[in-house]
DNA sequence: CATACAACTGACATATTTCGTCAGTTGAGT
DNA sequence: ACTCAACTGACGAAATATGTCAGTTGTATG
């Protein structure tokens, strides 16, 4: 009994890889015929699944997706409207708009009962210091994702403003104010920097794979050796 | 195709209202056998939703829950997982431990490709002050939700204590604090409490159905007439 | 205690869906 | 022209799902 819903999961699972597979391939390891595969796939498109074909290639991913497990509790789903509620306030556009579309479809998923018009008893209120430099939040994930060095203007606490490139590791926010840590060429060593003090932000064209005493394992290790650190940078980020 | 799948969604989707139903009526209602309802109940057992069926009464959901669309986007996981990242740390340790297990469902289920180690590109760091008080947050959106009437002990930001009862309306996070709001019944006239500040907190008995002038409309419609007033109270829950 | 109710279970025949095989067509690249 | 591989339609065979029937077993109620 439900073989089949497992192996469109399955399918969806292989494909994640974001490469080339053709029929040929899939019906081979999933122990089915190649027409199981077709209609395999037009269930999976009819269900929104951006996979596409091309004739002579094979089968491929437009964009990573992920099919959730199916049944969540009243209390994972506050969690989750909270969740998406304050990423909507204080993250970047980018996110702002995944979040409003995750919850949407969640919402719509769920229509039939409505208790009231205002469906979840909490707001958000972020500050207007994390939306400040927003606009290079979509570049910086996507350097953290794929290894970029960025060359950055950044404007310092003193005022000063230096040219640098940094090789981005992880951003992180603290309530008030995004940060991204990063290993810094110029300096070389790690160094956070405060999102809104970015004035300028651009790919170099370099990239960068993990080293040696560079990774963001190598930056939290070191920061956790000092337990006051992060107290300090706390009030040094938020005065 | 996929009739039975979308029958047993559509099952799901009945018993969300967590009230009593037979097998009998879910029959009707589903143009099917009473054999295959109890078959499908089997089923959804089997796939982890809450359901319950007691001999002689009928078939329950312990809690509701609800089937999640089932694609979403990279950008969409990176929102969820940042998301769950600020509520585990910034939430009370009951949507602590939803936000937890939500992301666990969801990596758990795609489990294949790991690029590194450190699957998400930012780290979220709360402030103590938003911890204070979480005691009081589960008890507080169960009034929320089911409109119950609290007797709390407040300490002002004056250092002065009172009892009052409370009809709770919302819950804001302001980066840094949480607040409620909520119709006080001392003061006759909409209060935000600190909840850091709230000292004890406590069941009344009573319960409360919406009321003209004393709802979270009212009270939202009230504040946005005054737009200096939102960044007065950030100012001032911040200090 | 008897009765009603409704969840459950097993068996078996029937209906429906799903799958494999085969025999094509289409479109893109070489 | 040729190859590759996505696609399509048809049809029978296999697997699955469903309905019917005939029970059993807890729970609640008079």
């Amino acid at each position: 009994m439900m073989r089949r819903a497992d192996r469109l999961a399955e399918l969806v699972e292989i494909l994640r890889d974001g490469r080339l597979h053709t029929a040929r391939d899939l019906a081979a390891v999933l122990e089915v015929s190649e027409r199981t595969i077709y209609r395999d796939m037009d269930t999976l498109a009819a269900s929104g699944v951006p996979v596409e074909g091309e004739r002579g290639v094979g089968y491929m991913m437009r964009e990573p997706v992920f099919l959730p497990p199916l049944a969540l509790s009243l209390i994972e789903l506050e969690a989750l409207a909270l969740g998406m509620a304050i990423v909507g306030e204080a993250a970047d556009p980018e996110l702002q708009v995944a979040a409003e579309s995750l919850l949407g479809k969640v919402e719509g998923h769920a229509a039939v009962r409505r208790r009231s018009p205002r469906k979840w008893g909490f707001g958000v209120y972020a500050f207007e210091t994390a939306r400040a430099g927003f606009v290079h939040m979509p570049l910086i994930r996507r350097a953290i994702r794929d290894g970029l060095v960025l060359r950055i203007a950044y404007r310092s606490i003193a005022e000063e403003v230096t040219e640098r490139d940094i090789r981005p590791l992880q951003t992180e926010y603290w309530g008030r104010v995004w940060t991204c840590s990063a290993w810094c060429e110029l300096r070389a060593g790690f160094r956070s920097f405060r999102i809104d003090r970015i004035e300028k932000c651009a790919e170099t064209g370099r990239g960068f794979a993990p080293e040696l005493g560079k990774t963001i394992e190598d930056y939290l290790a070191m920061s956790s050796t000092d337990p006051s650190a992060r107290e300090d940078k706390v009030g040094i980020l938020l005065r």
